[in-house]
Order: C-alpha cells, then sequence, then structure tokens
DNA sequence: GCCAACGTTGGC
DNA sequence: GCCAACGTTGGC
C-alpha cells in the first residue's frame, strides 16, 4: 500500500465534482507530466491518496483512493499519455492548508512543499499520518 | 494579475 | 546532446 496526492484546481475539478462520481471514481487524466505519469503507473489499486485543490484554497480537503490501474488517457491521442481512476473515500473534516504543512516541520521534505508544481506525488507513510493527523481524520 | 520556477520543445 | 526560448503552473 503506497499513498499519494492529486492536485486539481477547483474550477476544473473539485472536491464536490470528485464526491459526486461515488463509488464510480473518475479518470484522473489530462496529466501532461512525466513524473506525474510515472507515479500513476507506480499505482496499485486500493492505494490511498490526499486530494489537494491548488490556487484556490490551497488545501488537502479529501481523501481518495485508486480504483483503477494505469490505462491510456481518454483526453488524447498520445499513447504516452496515461491515467488511473480515483474515487472518493471521505471528507478531511479540518483542510490541511499549505501554509500548515509548511509550518510543519516534519513535513518539509513532504513533495507538496519541494515539488511544488508537481500535480502527481508520492506520500510517505509518516506523511500521511502526520496529514491525517493535523486534518482529524479518522485512523 | 503578476511573476518565479520549472518542464518541454526545437534549433543547432 | 546542449541550451535557449517558450509555455504552463501555482503561490502570492
Amino acid at each position: 500500500m503506497q499513498y499519494w496526492l492529486f492536485k486539481s484546481e477547483p474550477f476544473k475539478w473539485s472536491w464536490e465534482m470528485q464526491k459526486a462520481k461515488g463509488e464510480e471514481g473518475e479518470p484522473w487524466d489530462g496529466v501532461r507530466n512525466y513524473q506525474a505519469r510515472n507515479n500513476m503507473r507506480a499505482m496499485q489499486i486500493g492505494d490511498q491518496g490526499f486530494f489537494y485543490h491548488s490556487n484556490e484554497g490551497k488545501e488537502i480537503v479529501g481523501i481518495v483512493e485508486v480504483c483503477a490501474l494505469a490505462h491510456p488517457d481518454p483526453t488524447t491521442d498520445d499513447e504516452r499519455w496515461e491515467c488511473v481512476d480515483i474515487k472518493a473515500v471521505k471528507d478531511v473534516p479540518k483542510p490541511v492548508t499549505l501554509a500548515a504543512v509548511k509550518a510543519e516541520p516534519r513535513l518539509e521534505n513532504m513533495a507538496l512543499v519541494t515539488s511544488m508544481r508537481l500535480s502527481v506525488q508520492p506520500v510517505t507513510e509518516e506523511e500521511w499520518k502526520i496529514v491525517c493527523e493535523m486534518g482529524g481524520v479518522d485512523p
């Protein structure tokens, strides 16, 4: 089991929209970055991830689960790009802001801080626990 | 809306 | 294969 973080601009695809999809899930398409794609290829069914709102909010608002392995991105004919499907699991009761992450010394090496522009990031188990704690997420 | 950081592209 | 130019992302 591994942990990840998915970034989205709420205007394009928000947590509300993700939740509305329910169990069906939604392809995380439109990624045009090799590192982000490689991360998705490494994902397994059942992996957990944070859902982060960039630009507007700048906070971790939800928890998602990978429900389909990497497959060709339906939004392009370019076979280089792939995506996984994710489904909403639950809200983060107290959204964890970027400022809060930056202010937490134990999270100083988190990709959210060090690789700001990467849209699909790995999260370590330790980081996962700390953020869940900060967000008031039930274990 | 601005601008810095970074990834990608394309000419050589 | 290098590197400059360009486009995009995302925090502020």
